[in-house]
DNA sequence: TATGAATGAGGATTCATTCAT
DNA sequence: CATGAATGAATCCTCATTCAT
């Protein structure tokens, strides 16, 4: 019994301190970003020496891309399940956008963080070695995205659009507009109300959205052929 | 004559190692960006001492600083004209997405450096200070899509939508489907046959289009309320 | 008891390091100037790495100031009795030259380095940006000189000179000699036997010396008028 | 003849743009330090190329040190037949002082930076690198001080003083004094009369001055032997 | 000679990482 | 495990000097 306890209690203790420092990296880099955070100042934020650091992550890049893995998985298991439940692909489209914004709003700094180092299929180019975990899970969500969008256009839900131009699209713009909402409202209360947003979705608005971008794409690849 | 030409050809000469001195930077800070790319490495792609460069610019920042107000500057000429000529709202908006497509894929380069530093309003968070011309432009061009997005909306155009809304959703996905398409693509030499794209936007697309965005607008300013 | 060493120790070693530093510093300092010598050197002779100055020192130039503050406070805390004690003024004059004397002697390094940046009024010239404590040392010395000279006057003890020439007058000319004879003896052990100056001061020379000074001050001043 | 005027208008020419980089080297050495003044800023100063620097001092060392014998040579032949006149020691004294103020009101740049460098015994200390005619001529000053002391005493015009003594405590005296008054006095255009000083010294003053500058020489002095 | 752009070694400073306690 | 001082490679920037025109 003492043997389960106590290695269990060193392992909480353990999490815990790891848990302070990913906060304080987390925080940091959002605010100022990789390069302009120094491990110092993560250690005096977590209120550990320097050192004890180097006891959790293996270094400055580890800790980033750790944080920023377990970020993704945790947007990850919020969306997945949206995105694959049972409902049609109209309801899914819009639980994903009323999702996104819920979850900007309640992890704000954690999200900013992940959204500002995944900007669309630009994450692999800013941070060429920080290909870890989120770098899929970006990949993962604009995959199911696209089969959403697909399986919409097959049963005749949305206009016959490419889903590879629509997803990061789609992406791209509900980043855009959660950020600048969360500019001008600064940390707002108002999160819990969102569910509001859901009817707006069955005007049959989606129905044709995206199309340009739906354009922009055929065009350019037609260039290629 | 010779007196007209000798200090002009000092000026020419200046000027081309300047631009060699714009061009090497901008491909690093393009490929690698700005906190992983060294001085020595600038001077040595672009075939100059380190020194050299500081003949031209008083630190890497402005280095940085004026490239990016370079590049903004002529996304702005080229783009202003469209979006402030005679036509009609629908020409322009249509104008404006291939004029961004011709600009990324004529200077990918440089442009993908500007979108990159420049993704919607992350810009000041992730650059606060490199704050020049780069982030102006930035807002005069939003300023200019929210004018012709508004006239649309009035003459009945576009279905009612927020400009605020629309102006920075339509610049995000454009970026992000540009970029899809660019790395797919890879330096392909299609640019020319963009035109084609122009009777696209006639199928009525750009009608009903981005009213999602809208709606995720609208619901977060309600909740402010 | 251990816990109170073991945060002790620490402190003290980085004490004794700091001061390490400092020895080196003030001694390469002295001996080739300010802008003579690099960290690098300082550091190779502190027998520590680049680095680890900067834990100590914001700066080359803050090493360089608190090394000076330092200096000058030590100065200052030993000539501050003598010239504030209970003795005459004569006596006063007396102590202070002898003190300045075996002062230097005692710390031939620091005080080089101190007098060296401290000559006279000309320190502000020299070394306008390190205006620390040093400066003000400078002054209150000045100061305190100049009233015992005032006091010294008012008694009869000395002739009716200028104390805002005498003093810095004593200043200039006591380092000069003590310098000079620094260098014809370099290194000599004699400081225990001062002393016996002491006997010379009552010759009553003091009494009318300076003066000299106090004509040429006179002179110029009257040429202002 | 023409061959003659040539060349000469040339080395007019020539010695006319010595001096003007000389001008503008002094004065901001002068005002900043050595260390703290570039090439390009003399260049500046002087309104020429940097290169053009080149053509008349080999490098910046060289540079300096012309600039401080020239100053040099100047001050020695202004006191020099003062000191070496047929006057008595008394006057060859009075006159040296008299003649150090009006140089230093006339020069004052230069000579600013002439004392500055040459702070008494400090001088090859302080610039261990610039010892040319510069140090030459202190010492030749120096020794011309010490005999005409020497001479003073013998004659029973001076009280029996150590001359190597009174010569480096006269000249850092006067160097105080006369700085200090300069702060004071800032640009007076009173210079011209200092005639008036003249008398002063016939009071009798000198003859036991200086007393005090012995007592501190003999006494460290004694203490070697 | 005058020019001034180019050079590149040198110097101050930072910061990720290590390690003895 | 925690600590935090020590490390030193890496980086930005300066500036004396050269040299082609």
């Amino acid at each position: 019994m003492a043997e389960k306890t106590k290695p269990s209690r060193r392992q909480r203790e353990r999490q815990r301190h790891r848990s302070e420092i990913v906060d304080a990296a987390m925080r940091l880099f959002a605010e100022k970003g990789f390069h302009n955070v120094s491990m110092q100042e993560i250690a005096v934020e977590a209120e550990f020496a320097t050192g004890t650091i180097y006891n959790f992550f293996d270094s400055k890049e580890t800790l980033y891309r750790e944080i920023m893995d377990e970020v993704a998985d945790n947007v990850l298991s919020l969306v997945k399940p949206i995105l694959e439940g049972e409902t049609d692909e109209r309801e899914k489209i819009a639980g994903f956008i009323r999702a996104s914004i819920r979850i900007f709003q309640e992890n704000s700094a954690a999200i900013r963080l992940f959204l500002r180092a995944n900007q669309g299929p630009l994450a692999h180019v800013s941070t060429a070695h920080f290909s870890g975990t989120a770098a899929k899970v970006h990949d993962i969500l604009q995959a199911m995205l696209k089969q959403v969008f697909a399986a919409g256009v097959r049963k005749g839900l949305f206009r016959p659009i490419d889903p590879c131009v629509v997803a990061p699209a789609l992406d791209a713009a509900l980043r855009a507009i959660v950020f600048s909402a969360a500019e001008d409202v600064q940390d707002s209360a108002l999160e819990e109300k969102v569910a509001g947003i859901e009817e707006l979705f069955f005007r049959g608005i989606l129905h044709d959205a995206w199309n340009l971008a739906a354009c922009v794409k055929a065009a350019s690849d037609r260039e290629e052929s």
